[in-house]
DNA sequence: TATATTTGACCTAT
DNA sequence: ATAGGTCAAATATA
């Protein structure tokens, strides 16, 4: 056990290593050149690179037994690290894999194994904003619960689709305890709805990534733009690797851990904030060897160039806002972000679940 | 009127 | 028994 596990895991460090010095090149050149490049293009580069060798070193510190690894695929349990002291005590991921006791009535009612990963998202303090973000997918809420140990509750939303086209994505919103500025968002399951593509988001944001309409139809949908009381109605995906940075927020996605990193992550933010984010590509890229070419891209632009969507499983988390709020909070954002804002993600898997599930549509339940 | 949110009750897992 | 997750009626908003 001492060896990766994997040849997965293996690659995956590689994959890092390779990825830091393709960043460092990258930053090395705008060092040189007085280039265009901004600081926060810089910073950015900085913190991909320092994320990858922390990364890489988590990987090798860890290189936990495997599960299964097989080949090139992710093992489905890992988990990295740990659990948000927030998320407390959900985790638990292990499945059984009974279904069995399934009443007979709502299997949704059911918290079975379903894989679910988490996301970190710091908004910018003051700005009221929390965030928001749209990552194409519309979200209803359909539930709020005070959470032991938290001060805030928690905000349960499932896809707006979830009738019309029985997509059985779902997120929870936990404001952190000591970080107001910070929300941690669960998703769970995959968006099977069908994409639809909608102008209007495109038009707000350019940014935002576009699942593919034929896998999965991201659409951008916005609800409830008025009231978003402790959850925000964001939506984060952790698959696409497309981060649009618009204004001056900094998104910051850390994958925790190589194995669960279902995807990506993307945020979009419509007006334009910053995104840093790390990239738990391994899955998301599908061509692992692309991987520095899109981020470079995404570097240099801050654009995303291409996705992929989501096909891994579903496992698209979404941060979803209301645009119409959006632009003025990323507006917000702007300003403060001067001097401190900054949205950050973070992703942690979790675990467990992602058994049979992870890949797609999940027999799960279905309503 | 249609759609989304709020909120208490209900259900399940621990 | 308790905590977390979901449902669904009531309410709010466009």
């Amino acid at each position: 056990m001492e060896n990766f596990t994997s040849d997965w895991e293996l690659k995956n460090v590689v994959k890092e290593l390779s990825q830091g010095r393709e960043l460092a090149m990258q930053l090395q050149n705008h060092l040189n050149v007085q280039s265009s490049s901004s600081h926060e293009t810089r910073e950015f580069l900085l913190h991909k690179i320092l994320y990858s060798y922390d990364k890489a070193l988590s990987m090798l510190k860890h290189s936990r037994p495997g599960d299964g690894g097989s080949g090139d695929a992710p093992p489905p349990g890992a988990n990295l690290d740990s659990s948000p002291a927030s998320l407390a005590g959900s985790p638990r991921s292990d499945d059984d894999s009974d279904q069995d006791n399934f009443k007979d009535n709502q299997a949704s009612r059911k918290r079975k194994a379903v894989p679910r990963w988490t996301q970190k998202v710091n908004v910018s303090p003051g700005t009221g904003i929390e965030g928001q973000f749209d990552d194409g997918y519309a979200w209803r809420k359909y539930g709020q619960k005070d959470i032991l140990g938290a001060k805030h509750p928690r905000g349960y939303y499932r896809c707006t689709h979830r009738h019309g086209q029985g997509c059985l994505a779902t997120k929870q919103v936990q404001r952190s305890d000591e970080d107001p500025n910070i929300f941690e968002i669960t998703y769970r399951r995959k968006h099977t709805c069908t994409p639809r593509a909608n102008p209007s988001n495109n038009n707000s944001n350019p940014l935002i990534p576009q699942p593919d309409p034929q896998n999965e139809g991201p659409r951008p949908l916005i609800q409830n733009p008025h009231q978003f009381v402790e959850g925000p109605s964001q939506q984060i995906q952790p698959h696409e690797p497309l981060f649009n940075i618009q204004t001056s927020l900094k998104v910051i996605t850390q994958d925790l851990g190589p194995n669960e990193n279902p995807s990506f992550d993307s945020f979009n933010f419509p007006p334009s904030p910053t995104i840093i984010n790390s990239e738990n590509n391994h899955n998301n890229i599908l061509n692992s060897n692309n991987i520095s070419e899109n981020y470079s891209s995404n570097l240099s632009n801050y654009l995303p160039t291409n996705f992929m969507n989501d096909d891994y499983g579903g496992l698209i988390p979404n941060l979803q806002i209301s645009e119409s709020e959006l632009s003025p909070i990323v507006a917000a954002m702007n300003i403060s972000s001067t001097n401190s804002s900054t949205i950050g993600t973070h992703f942690q898997f979790g675990s467990s679940e992602f058994g049979s599930d992870f890949g797609f549509g999940n027999p799960g339940y279905y309503p």
